[in-house]
DNA sequence: GCTAATTGGTTCATACTATGAATAAATTTA
DNA sequence: TAAATTTATTCATAGTATGAACCAATTAGC
């Protein structure tokens, strides 16, 4: 290893990181859009819709539940599920065997209204995947994956 | 093209759909805490911090200027400026040639704050790099930059 | 069985991100 | 010079999010 190629390698990694900075921030201004558009085509606040998604396998969900899901605190989730109920989205009832507990399900124009915003983000996957070979999709995913490693690993080292 | 070889290939897709969707929202998850990390670090909200960083070339900004580089509306860059102005960070004068104008500057502490979160920035990066070998950097670059475009294609496609 | 601690949920104050309408002041155009 | 345009600010409004204080119900311990 001599001093010249060192540095060099040490100019290429600049380089890539700068890239990679700006990749990754492209990406992330696409994401936002994407979530303008959603909040405007299925007339909800995001919060509300990433709410409505996940009633997935689960029939019923508790505030404390859906908190833990989001990875928001308890009285955001009063919040959100309230506006879905005064949107008719979703309902609260009484846990039968604990009197603490509400048990939050959707209605059955929640329904719609999730499958319908599940379907839709599938679709955008999809189209981005159509515009790719075979080949390139592989490579996506798995060095995404490698991307999204390294990037946790790098977080984690920060706490 | 026979029909079971073409729904093989669907079912790949819709798996490969799902996976992308997922990778992607944890790399989101993982900026995000990143973002809630600068805040705490540097002491500022993400606005004002990112419109710190926008002083790079340019010596002084305008609140058009600023708000178009932010892709945000005038009256919160007035906000975000009155944030910075008022923990000392940045300073307005008038503009000599135009008295409707605003020239905002970086004090120098707001130069010293705003040096340190770039390298901040920079230093992530490149320790994300550091956790890959050479070909695995220039394979992740690559296919970043394909998904981005693709990415952005379908957004495009669909406004 | 009854107190004490815990759990589940709501309310309220606060902070941040962001928009858009209304407005004021300065400048440009006709 | 009057009208139109440009630059920036203020204010009302909406959304995201936290955390403290609180109430009610349940569970633990004695």
């Amino acid at each position: 290893m001599n001093q010249l190629a060192g540095k060099v390698n040490e100019e290429l990694l600049d380089y890539q990181a700068l890239r990679l900075q700006e990749l990754i921030g492209e990406m992330l201004q696409c994401c936002e859009d994407r979530k303008f558009y959603e909040t405007e085509k299925f007339g909800l606040p995001y919060a509300e819709l990433k709410c409505l998604l996940l009633f997935g396998g689960e029939r019923y969900l508790t505030v404390k539940g859906i908190a833990r899901k989001l990875d928001v605190v308890k009285s955001r989730v009063t919040k959100i599920v309230n506006g879905l109920i005064k949107k008719g989205l979703v309902k609260q009832i009484d846990d039968p065997g604990d009197a603490r507990i509400k048990l939050i399900s959707l209605t059955p124009a929640g329904q719609g209204k999730s499958r319908e915003i599940a379907a839709f983000q599938r679709e955008l996957h999809r189209q981005i995947l159509l515009r790719l070979d075979a080949d390139e999709r592989k490579g996506i995913l798995s060095y995404l994956e490698l991307l999204r490693s390294a990037m946790e690993a790098v977080k984690e080292q920060l706490v």
